[in-house]
DNA sequence: GGTCTAACGGAATGATCTATTCCGTTAGAC
DNA sequence: GTCTAACGGAATAGATCATTCCGTTAGACC
Protein backbone atom coordinates (compact mmCIF):
# COMPACT_ATOMS: atom_id res chain seq x y z
CA UNK A 1 0.00 0.00 0.00
CA UNK A 2 1.24 3.41 -0.61
CA UNK A 3 1.39 5.57 2.25
CA UNK A 4 -0.29 9.07 0.81
CA UNK A 5 -2.25 9.83 3.48
CA UNK A 6 -0.26 9.33 7.06
CA UNK A 7 -0.45 12.94 7.75
CA UNK A 8 -2.99 11.86 10.00
CA UNK A 9 -1.78 9.98 13.14
CA UNK A 10 -3.56 7.23 15.57
CA UNK A 11 -7.15 7.64 15.72
CA UNK A 12 -8.27 9.60 12.55
CA UNK A 13 -5.38 6.84 10.74
CA UNK A 14 -7.64 4.41 11.87
CA UNK A 15 -11.03 5.94 10.74
CA UNK A 16 -9.34 6.41 7.49
CA UNK A 17 -8.16 3.11 7.04
CA UNK A 18 -12.03 2.35 8.02
CA UNK A 19 -13.59 4.11 5.49
CA UNK A 20 -11.73 1.87 2.93
CA UNK A 21 -12.04 -1.05 4.47
CA UNK A 22 -15.67 -0.73 5.26
CA UNK A 23 -16.28 0.35 1.16
CA UNK A 24 -14.26 -2.48 -0.24
CA UNK A 25 -15.95 -5.05 1.90
CA UNK A 26 -19.52 -3.71 1.12
CA UNK A 27 -18.54 -4.24 -2.13
CA UNK A 28 -17.64 -7.73 -1.67
CA UNK A 29 -20.32 -8.47 0.24
CA UNK A 30 -23.26 -7.06 -1.89
CA UNK A 31 -21.66 -7.92 -5.49
CA UNK A 32 -21.66 -11.79 -4.25
CA UNK A 33 -25.07 -11.29 -2.41
CA UNK A 34 -27.46 -8.39 -3.17
CA UNK A 35 -29.14 -8.94 -0.08
CA UNK A 36 -26.74 -9.43 2.43
CA UNK A 37 -27.22 -7.93 5.54
CA UNK A 38 -24.98 -5.24 7.03
CA UNK A 39 -23.58 -7.80 9.37
CA UNK A 40 -21.60 -9.17 7.07
CA UNK A 41 -20.17 -6.47 5.62
CA UNK A 42 -18.91 -5.50 9.38
CA UNK A 43 -17.86 -9.06 9.34
CA UNK A 44 -15.76 -8.89 6.10
CA UNK A 45 -14.44 -5.41 7.08
CA UNK A 46 -13.02 -6.65 10.69
CA UNK A 47 -14.93 -3.60 12.35
CA UNK A 48 -18.48 -3.33 14.43
CA UNK A 49 -21.70 -2.57 13.46
CA UNK A 50 -21.33 1.25 14.67
CA UNK A 51 -18.69 1.52 12.52
CA UNK A 52 -20.89 1.55 9.42
CA UNK A 53 -23.53 3.34 10.54
CA UNK A 54 -21.12 6.06 11.65
CA UNK A 55 -20.59 6.67 8.56
CA UNK A 56 -23.81 5.75 6.35
CA UNK A 57 -27.37 6.50 7.91
CA UNK A 58 -28.15 3.41 6.76
CA UNK A 59 -28.10 0.53 4.62
CA UNK A 60 -29.78 2.26 1.84
CA UNK A 61 -27.45 5.15 1.84
CA UNK A 62 -24.43 2.80 1.39
CA UNK A 63 -25.95 0.79 -1.48
CA UNK A 64 -26.75 4.07 -3.04
CA UNK A 65 -22.87 5.12 -2.80
CA UNK A 66 -21.49 1.70 -4.12
CA UNK A 67 -23.64 1.71 -6.71
CA UNK A 68 -22.72 5.54 -7.70
CA UNK A 69 -19.24 4.00 -7.49
CA UNK A 70 -19.80 1.30 -10.10
CA UNK A 71 -21.26 3.67 -12.37
CA UNK A 72 -18.00 5.81 -12.01
CA UNK A 73 -15.92 3.05 -12.25
CA UNK A 74 -18.11 1.71 -15.71
CA UNK A 75 -17.37 5.51 -17.41
CA UNK A 76 -13.68 5.33 -16.42
CA UNK A 77 -13.22 2.00 -18.84
CA UNK A 78 -15.77 3.55 -21.19
CA UNK A 79 -13.53 6.73 -21.70
CA UNK A 80 -10.24 4.55 -21.47
CA UNK A 81 -11.35 2.52 -24.51
CA UNK A 82 -12.73 5.45 -26.33
CA UNK A 83 -8.90 6.51 -26.63
CA UNK A 84 -8.11 2.69 -28.51
CA UNK A 85 -7.99 3.71 -32.26
CA UNK A 86 -9.24 0.57 -33.83
CA UNK A 87 -13.32 0.57 -33.38
CA UNK A 88 -13.20 -3.57 -33.07
CA UNK A 89 -10.50 -2.97 -30.27
CA UNK A 90 -12.14 0.35 -28.37
CA UNK A 91 -15.62 -1.71 -28.29
CA UNK A 92 -13.59 -5.08 -26.97
CA UNK A 93 -11.62 -3.75 -24.51
CA UNK A 94 -14.62 -2.02 -23.25
CA UNK A 95 -16.51 -4.98 -22.61
CA UNK A 96 -13.79 -6.86 -21.22
CA UNK A 97 -13.11 -4.31 -19.03
CA UNK A 98 -16.34 -4.15 -17.75
CA UNK A 99 -16.32 -7.59 -17.16
CA UNK A 100 -13.42 -8.31 -15.82
CA UNK A 101 -14.05 -5.65 -13.11
CA UNK A 102 -17.05 -6.87 -12.42
CA UNK A 103 -19.33 -3.41 -12.71
CA UNK A 104 -22.43 -4.44 -14.17
CA UNK A 105 -23.38 -6.42 -10.61
CA UNK A 106 -22.19 -3.15 -8.85
CA UNK A 107 -24.54 -0.81 -11.04
CA UNK A 108 -27.86 -3.06 -12.36
CA UNK A 109 -27.72 -5.85 -9.82
CA UNK A 110 -28.05 -3.19 -7.02
CA UNK A 111 -30.40 -0.92 -8.95
CA UNK A 112 -33.65 -1.76 -7.45
CA UNK A 113 -32.66 -2.66 -3.99
CA UNK A 114 -32.65 1.05 -3.15
CA UNK A 115 -34.83 4.48 -3.88
CA UNK A 116 -32.54 5.79 -6.91
CA UNK A 117 -31.44 9.56 -6.41
CA UNK A 118 -31.93 11.71 -9.53
CA UNK A 119 -28.50 12.18 -10.15
CA UNK A 120 -27.82 8.55 -10.06
CA UNK A 121 -30.45 8.26 -12.85
CA UNK A 122 -28.39 10.99 -14.68
CA UNK A 123 -24.99 9.51 -14.08
CA UNK A 124 -26.65 6.46 -15.27
CA UNK A 125 -27.58 7.70 -18.45
CA UNK A 126 -24.52 9.21 -19.04
CA UNK A 127 -22.39 6.01 -18.61
CA UNK A 128 -24.78 4.13 -20.91
CA UNK A 129 -23.92 7.41 -23.60
CA UNK A 130 -20.42 6.72 -23.34
CA UNK A 131 -21.18 3.15 -24.31
CA UNK A 132 -23.46 3.85 -27.14
CA UNK A 133 -20.48 5.58 -28.10
CA UNK A 134 -18.36 3.01 -28.57
CA UNK A 135 -21.20 0.50 -30.27
CA UNK A 136 -21.85 3.04 -32.97
CA UNK A 137 -18.03 3.69 -33.66
CA UNK A 138 -17.99 -0.14 -34.53
CA UNK A 139 -21.37 -0.21 -35.95
CA UNK A 140 -20.36 2.33 -38.53
CA UNK A 141 -16.67 0.55 -38.97
CA UNK A 142 -18.94 -2.41 -39.92
CA UNK A 143 -17.19 -4.64 -37.87
CA UNK A 144 -20.47 -5.73 -35.77
CA UNK A 145 -23.47 -8.67 -37.38
CA UNK A 146 -26.62 -7.00 -38.37
CA UNK A 147 -28.85 -6.33 -35.82
CA UNK A 148 -27.23 -5.54 -32.85
CA UNK A 149 -28.05 -2.53 -30.94
CA UNK A 150 -26.58 -1.15 -27.88
CA UNK A 151 -28.48 -2.63 -25.54
CA UNK A 152 -27.47 -6.37 -26.51
CA UNK A 153 -24.45 -5.20 -24.70
CA UNK A 154 -26.24 -4.81 -21.40
CA UNK A 155 -27.78 -7.98 -21.92
CA UNK A 156 -24.25 -9.89 -22.42
CA UNK A 157 -23.09 -8.17 -18.80
CA UNK A 158 -25.86 -9.71 -17.51
CA UNK A 159 -25.54 -12.66 -18.94
CA UNK A 160 -21.64 -12.73 -17.88
CA UNK A 161 -22.73 -11.78 -14.78
CA UNK A 162 -24.38 -14.49 -13.36
CA UNK A 163 -21.34 -17.03 -13.73
CA UNK A 164 -20.46 -17.56 -9.90
CA UNK A 165 -18.51 -20.84 -9.23
CA UNK A 166 -15.74 -21.35 -7.13
CA UNK A 167 -14.07 -18.25 -5.62
CA UNK A 168 -13.68 -15.05 -7.36
CA UNK A 169 -10.71 -16.00 -9.26
CA UNK A 170 -12.10 -18.49 -10.52
CA UNK A 171 -15.50 -16.90 -11.39
CA UNK A 172 -13.31 -14.91 -13.51
CA UNK A 173 -11.50 -16.99 -15.17
CA UNK A 174 -15.01 -18.69 -16.40
CA UNK A 175 -16.22 -15.04 -17.03
CA UNK A 176 -13.16 -14.44 -19.85
CA UNK A 177 -13.97 -18.47 -21.09
CA UNK A 178 -17.30 -17.19 -22.01
CA UNK A 179 -16.60 -13.86 -23.01
CA UNK A 180 -14.29 -14.82 -25.67
CA UNK A 181 -17.38 -16.93 -26.95
CA UNK A 182 -19.89 -14.10 -26.90
CA UNK A 183 -17.32 -11.95 -28.70
CA UNK A 184 -17.05 -14.31 -31.30
CA UNK A 185 -20.79 -14.06 -31.84
CA UNK A 186 -20.94 -10.20 -32.04
CA UNK A 187 -18.40 -9.58 -34.93
CA UNK A 188 -19.75 -9.52 -38.27
CA UNK A 189 -19.56 -12.72 -40.33
CA UNK A 190 -20.89 -15.35 -42.57
CA UNK A 191 -23.18 -17.40 -41.66
CA UNK A 192 -24.62 -14.98 -39.47
CA UNK A 193 -28.21 -16.05 -39.38
CA UNK A 194 -30.69 -12.86 -38.06
CA UNK A 195 -31.54 -12.09 -34.52
CA UNK A 196 -35.27 -13.95 -34.02
CA UNK A 197 -36.45 -10.80 -31.85
CA UNK A 198 -36.14 -7.50 -30.76
CA UNK A 199 -33.55 -6.38 -28.18
CA UNK A 200 -34.49 -4.96 -24.78
CA UNK A 201 -35.60 -1.66 -24.79
CA UNK A 202 -34.29 1.58 -23.24
CA UNK A 203 -37.47 1.73 -20.71
CA UNK A 204 -37.38 -2.63 -20.22
CA UNK A 205 -33.78 -1.79 -19.35
CA UNK A 206 -34.92 0.95 -17.37
CA UNK A 207 -37.58 -0.96 -14.82
CA UNK A 208 -34.03 -2.37 -12.83
CA UNK A 209 -34.35 0.70 -11.14
CA UNK A 210 -37.75 0.50 -9.86
CA UNK A 211 -37.67 -1.14 -5.84
CA UNK A 212 -38.23 -4.15 -5.77
CA UNK A 213 -39.07 -5.92 -2.35
CA UNK A 214 -36.63 -9.08 -2.84
CA UNK B 1 -58.10 -29.39 -21.67
CA UNK B 2 -58.55 -33.15 -22.43
CA UNK B 3 -60.82 -35.40 -20.17
CA UNK B 4 -58.82 -38.05 -19.70
CA UNK B 5 -59.43 -38.24 -16.47
CA UNK B 6 -62.91 -37.52 -15.59
CA UNK B 7 -63.66 -40.79 -13.95
CA UNK B 8 -63.89 -39.57 -10.54
CA UNK B 9 -66.77 -37.15 -9.87
CA UNK B 10 -67.40 -33.99 -7.67
CA UNK B 11 -64.66 -33.68 -4.41
CA UNK B 12 -62.24 -35.96 -6.22
CA UNK B 13 -62.03 -34.54 -9.32
CA UNK B 14 -61.67 -30.94 -7.58
CA UNK B 15 -58.62 -32.88 -5.61
CA UNK B 16 -56.99 -34.31 -9.10
CA UNK B 17 -57.74 -30.48 -10.32
CA UNK B 18 -55.88 -29.39 -7.47
CA UNK B 19 -52.88 -31.59 -7.72
CA UNK B 20 -52.04 -30.25 -11.22
CA UNK B 21 -53.01 -26.67 -10.09
CA UNK B 22 -50.93 -26.62 -7.28
CA UNK B 23 -47.75 -28.08 -9.05
CA UNK B 24 -48.45 -25.80 -12.18
CA UNK B 25 -48.18 -22.69 -9.44
CA UNK B 26 -45.01 -24.17 -7.69
CA UNK B 27 -43.07 -24.43 -11.15
CA UNK B 28 -44.15 -20.61 -12.05
CA UNK B 29 -43.67 -19.04 -8.78
CA UNK B 30 -40.23 -20.98 -7.80
CA UNK B 31 -39.50 -20.37 -11.14
CA UNK B 32 -39.81 -16.69 -11.02
CA UNK B 33 -38.48 -16.51 -7.24
CA UNK B 34 -36.42 -19.43 -5.67
CA UNK B 35 -37.43 -18.38 -2.58
CA UNK B 36 -40.81 -17.44 -2.96
CA UNK B 37 -42.84 -18.06 0.25
CA UNK B 38 -45.20 -21.10 0.40
CA UNK B 39 -48.18 -18.78 0.69
CA UNK B 40 -47.62 -17.46 -3.12
CA UNK B 41 -47.60 -20.82 -4.33
CA UNK B 42 -51.29 -21.06 -2.87
CA UNK B 43 -52.16 -17.81 -4.28
CA UNK B 44 -51.27 -18.79 -7.21
CA UNK B 45 -52.60 -21.91 -7.45
CA UNK B 46 -55.62 -20.38 -6.21
CA UNK B 47 -55.86 -22.59 -3.18
CA UNK B 48 -55.72 -22.44 0.62
CA UNK B 49 -51.97 -23.53 2.74
CA UNK B 50 -53.45 -26.40 3.49
CA UNK B 51 -54.10 -28.12 0.33
CA UNK B 52 -50.07 -27.76 -0.24
CA UNK B 53 -49.46 -29.15 2.76
CA UNK B 54 -52.07 -32.31 2.43
CA UNK B 55 -49.39 -33.23 -0.74
CA UNK B 56 -46.39 -31.87 0.51
CA UNK B 57 -44.78 -32.73 3.49
CA UNK B 58 -42.90 -29.86 4.04
CA UNK B 59 -41.62 -26.62 1.38
CA UNK B 60 -38.81 -29.03 0.79
CA UNK B 61 -40.39 -31.85 -0.54
CA UNK B 62 -42.23 -30.15 -3.06
CA UNK B 63 -38.98 -28.33 -4.49
CA UNK B 64 -37.82 -31.79 -4.82
CA UNK B 65 -40.51 -32.57 -6.19
CA UNK B 66 -40.10 -30.02 -8.95
CA UNK B 67 -36.78 -30.73 -8.96
CA UNK B 68 -37.39 -34.56 -10.31
CA UNK B 69 -40.03 -33.33 -12.80
CA UNK B 70 -37.80 -30.40 -14.15
CA UNK B 71 -35.04 -33.34 -14.80
CA UNK B 72 -37.52 -35.44 -15.92
CA UNK B 73 -38.42 -32.68 -18.75
CA UNK B 74 -34.82 -32.16 -19.24
CA UNK B 75 -34.10 -36.27 -20.31
CA UNK B 76 -37.36 -35.95 -22.42
CA UNK B 77 -35.83 -33.15 -24.73
CA UNK B 78 -32.61 -34.83 -24.75
CA UNK B 79 -34.08 -37.87 -25.94
CA UNK B 80 -36.69 -36.49 -28.65
CA UNK B 81 -33.12 -34.35 -29.60
CA UNK B 82 -31.52 -37.62 -30.36
CA UNK B 83 -33.59 -38.43 -33.11
CA UNK B 84 -32.74 -36.19 -35.22
CA UNK B 85 -30.17 -37.68 -38.13
CA UNK B 86 -28.35 -33.94 -38.43
CA UNK B 87 -25.24 -33.98 -35.89
CA UNK B 88 -25.97 -30.26 -35.11
CA UNK B 89 -29.32 -29.54 -35.71
CA UNK B 90 -29.66 -32.27 -32.95
CA UNK B 91 -27.67 -30.57 -30.83
CA UNK B 92 -29.02 -27.14 -31.43
CA UNK B 93 -32.77 -28.71 -31.02
CA UNK B 94 -31.81 -30.01 -27.31
CA UNK B 95 -30.24 -26.56 -26.45
CA UNK B 96 -32.80 -24.41 -27.78
CA UNK B 97 -35.51 -27.11 -26.26
CA UNK B 98 -34.10 -26.31 -23.01
CA UNK B 99 -33.86 -22.93 -22.97
CA UNK B 100 -37.75 -22.40 -24.07
CA UNK B 101 -38.85 -24.71 -21.57
CA UNK B 102 -36.85 -23.04 -18.21
CA UNK B 103 -35.52 -26.57 -17.61
CA UNK B 104 -32.45 -24.85 -15.87
CA UNK B 105 -34.14 -22.69 -14.15
CA UNK B 106 -36.40 -25.68 -12.40
CA UNK B 107 -32.99 -27.85 -11.80
CA UNK B 108 -29.78 -26.56 -11.30
CA UNK B 109 -31.31 -23.29 -9.68
CA UNK B 110 -33.51 -25.04 -7.31
CA UNK B 111 -30.80 -27.30 -6.37
CA UNK B 112 -29.22 -26.13 -3.44
CA UNK B 113 -32.56 -24.67 -1.87
CA UNK B 114 -33.39 -28.17 -0.71
CA UNK B 115 -30.83 -31.49 0.84
CA UNK B 116 -30.71 -33.68 -2.56
CA UNK B 117 -31.90 -37.27 -2.36
CA UNK B 118 -29.42 -40.08 -3.64
CA UNK B 119 -32.45 -40.44 -6.70
CA UNK B 120 -32.18 -36.64 -7.62
CA UNK B 121 -28.07 -37.17 -7.79
CA UNK B 122 -28.71 -40.14 -10.18
CA UNK B 123 -31.55 -39.02 -12.06
CA UNK B 124 -28.92 -35.84 -12.35
CA UNK B 125 -25.87 -37.77 -13.87
CA UNK B 126 -27.90 -39.88 -16.03
CA UNK B 127 -29.76 -36.39 -17.76
CA UNK B 128 -25.91 -35.29 -17.58
CA UNK B 129 -24.97 -38.37 -19.90
CA UNK B 130 -27.80 -38.05 -22.15
CA UNK B 131 -26.62 -34.15 -22.85
CA UNK B 132 -22.94 -35.21 -23.24
CA UNK B 133 -24.21 -37.98 -25.97
CA UNK B 134 -25.73 -35.41 -28.28
CA UNK B 135 -22.83 -33.29 -27.43
CA UNK B 136 -20.07 -35.67 -28.39
CA UNK B 137 -21.83 -36.47 -31.56
CA UNK B 138 -21.83 -32.66 -33.21
CA UNK B 139 -18.44 -32.89 -32.19
CA UNK B 140 -17.30 -36.01 -33.73
CA UNK B 141 -18.96 -34.47 -36.54
CA UNK B 142 -16.77 -31.74 -36.57
CA UNK B 143 -19.54 -28.80 -36.67
CA UNK B 144 -18.72 -27.41 -32.86
CA UNK B 145 -15.83 -24.88 -32.56
CA UNK B 146 -12.70 -26.37 -30.98
CA UNK B 147 -11.54 -26.20 -26.56
CA UNK B 148 -15.43 -26.79 -26.09
CA UNK B 149 -16.52 -29.42 -23.51
CA UNK B 150 -19.74 -30.29 -22.61
CA UNK B 151 -20.03 -28.40 -19.58
CA UNK B 152 -20.01 -25.59 -21.79
CA UNK B 153 -23.58 -26.27 -22.45
CA UNK B 154 -24.23 -26.03 -18.75
CA UNK B 155 -23.11 -22.77 -18.34
CA UNK B 156 -24.75 -21.41 -21.32
CA UNK B 157 -27.94 -22.75 -19.98
CA UNK B 158 -27.08 -20.79 -16.80
CA UNK B 159 -26.51 -17.56 -18.94
CA UNK B 160 -29.66 -17.46 -21.01
CA UNK B 161 -31.42 -18.41 -17.62
CA UNK B 162 -30.02 -15.18 -15.85
CA UNK B 163 -32.40 -13.46 -18.89
CA UNK B 164 -35.06 -11.91 -16.85
CA UNK B 165 -37.12 -9.32 -18.80
CA UNK B 166 -40.95 -8.16 -19.12
CA UNK B 167 -43.67 -11.06 -18.59
CA UNK B 168 -42.71 -14.36 -19.45
CA UNK B 169 -43.29 -14.12 -23.33
CA UNK B 170 -41.04 -11.05 -23.45
CA UNK B 171 -38.44 -13.15 -21.52
CA UNK B 172 -38.88 -15.86 -23.89
CA UNK B 173 -38.20 -13.75 -26.96
CA UNK B 174 -35.17 -12.46 -25.62
CA UNK B 175 -33.41 -15.72 -24.29
CA UNK B 176 -33.91 -16.53 -28.12
CA UNK B 177 -32.31 -13.41 -28.91
CA UNK B 178 -29.01 -14.65 -27.12
CA UNK B 179 -29.38 -17.93 -28.04
CA UNK B 180 -29.05 -17.53 -31.41
CA UNK B 181 -26.03 -15.44 -30.62
CA UNK B 182 -24.39 -18.06 -28.40
CA UNK B 183 -25.04 -20.62 -31.01
CA UNK B 184 -23.52 -18.92 -33.63
CA UNK B 185 -20.36 -19.03 -31.52
CA UNK B 186 -20.16 -22.46 -30.91
CA UNK B 187 -20.26 -23.42 -34.40
CA UNK B 188 -17.23 -24.43 -35.91
CA UNK B 189 -15.70 -21.56 -37.80
CA UNK B 190 -12.95 -19.46 -39.28
CA UNK B 191 -11.31 -16.58 -37.02
CA UNK B 192 -12.21 -19.03 -33.60
CA UNK B 193 -10.24 -17.04 -30.95
CA UNK B 194 -8.77 -20.05 -28.10
CA UNK B 195 -10.85 -20.31 -25.60
CA UNK B 196 -8.44 -18.50 -22.29
CA UNK B 197 -9.75 -20.99 -19.63
CA UNK B 198 -10.80 -24.51 -19.00
CA UNK B 199 -14.59 -25.17 -18.65
CA UNK B 200 -16.18 -25.62 -15.13
CA UNK B 201 -15.45 -29.16 -13.96
CA UNK B 202 -18.30 -31.81 -12.72
CA UNK B 203 -17.02 -30.99 -9.55
CA UNK B 204 -17.39 -27.76 -9.87
CA UNK B 205 -20.78 -28.01 -11.33
CA UNK B 206 -21.76 -30.34 -8.60
CA UNK B 207 -21.04 -27.75 -5.99
CA UNK B 208 -24.57 -26.49 -6.77
CA UNK B 209 -26.14 -29.24 -5.28
CA UNK B 210 -24.60 -28.37 -1.57
CA UNK B 211 -26.93 -26.82 0.48
CA UNK B 212 -27.20 -23.23 1.01
CA UNK B 213 -28.70 -20.46 3.15
CA UNK B 214 -29.79 -18.30 0.78
C1' DG C 1 -0.60 11.29 34.99
C1' DG C 2 -5.08 12.77 34.31
C1' DT C 3 -9.14 14.08 31.59
C1' DC C 4 -11.89 14.12 27.66
C1' DT C 5 -14.01 12.39 23.75
C1' DA C 6 -14.25 10.62 18.97
C1' DA C 7 -14.65 6.16 17.21
C1' DC C 8 -15.76 1.70 18.53
C1' DG C 9 -17.72 -3.11 19.48
C1' DG C 10 -21.48 -5.58 19.84
C1' DA C 11 -25.66 -6.83 22.63
C1' DA C 12 -30.60 -5.47 22.81
C1' DT C 13 -34.71 -3.96 20.41
C1' DG C 14 -38.51 -3.89 17.35
C1' DA C 15 -40.16 -5.26 12.83
C1' DT C 16 -41.00 -8.24 9.31
C1' DC C 17 -41.38 -12.46 7.14
C1' DT C 18 -42.63 -17.36 6.87
C1' DA C 19 -42.91 -22.47 7.44
C1' DT C 20 -46.02 -25.18 9.67
C1' DT C 21 -49.94 -26.27 12.60
C1' DC C 22 -54.66 -26.04 14.10
C1' DC C 23 -59.41 -25.83 13.88
C1' DG C 24 -63.80 -24.74 12.20
C1' DT C 25 -66.36 -25.31 7.35
C1' DT C 26 -68.40 -27.47 3.66
C1' DA C 27 -69.71 -29.92 -0.17
C1' DG C 28 -70.18 -34.30 -2.02
C1' DA C 29 -70.63 -39.56 -0.63
C1' DC C 30 -73.72 -42.91 0.81
C1' DG D 1 -79.74 -36.70 7.01
C1' DT D 2 -74.97 -37.99 8.49
C1' DC D 3 -70.28 -38.34 7.86
C1' DT D 4 -65.87 -37.14 6.45
C1' DA D 5 -62.16 -36.04 3.11
C1' DA D 6 -60.40 -31.85 1.47
C1' DC D 7 -60.32 -27.16 2.48
C1' DG D 8 -59.43 -22.14 3.76
C1' DG D 9 -56.95 -19.32 6.30
C1' DA D 10 -55.94 -17.44 11.02
C1' DA D 11 -52.65 -18.34 14.79
C1' DT D 12 -48.15 -20.01 16.26
C1' DA D 13 -43.26 -20.20 16.78
C1' DG D 14 -39.07 -19.17 14.87
C1' DA D 15 -35.77 -16.81 11.98
C1' DT D 16 -33.57 -12.83 10.21
C1' DC D 17 -32.25 -8.12 10.14
C1' DA D 18 -31.85 -2.95 10.24
C1' DT D 19 -31.05 0.16 13.59
C1' DT D 20 -30.29 1.91 18.27
C1' DC D 21 -28.07 2.12 22.68
C1' DC D 22 -24.63 2.06 25.96
C1' DG D 23 -20.48 0.92 28.04
C1' DT D 24 -15.18 0.87 26.40
C1' DT D 25 -10.96 2.52 24.99
C1' DA D 26 -7.15 4.49 23.01
C1' DG D 27 -5.17 8.54 21.52
C1' DA D 28 -5.30 14.00 22.09
C1' DC D 29 -4.22 17.66 24.95
C1' DC D 30 -2.83 19.77 29.11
Amino acid sequence: MSDNEVRLPGRQAEALRNDTAILDAARQVFIREPAAPMSAVAAVAGVGISALYKRYASKEELLRTLCGEGLERFSAIARAAAEIGDPWEALAQFVTGIVESDVHSLTVKLAGTFTPTPELHEHASASTALAEKLFDRASKAGVLRDGLVPNDLAMIFEQLASIRLGDSERTLQLRRRYLRIQLDALRAGPDRADLPAPAATDDELGQRWQPRRT
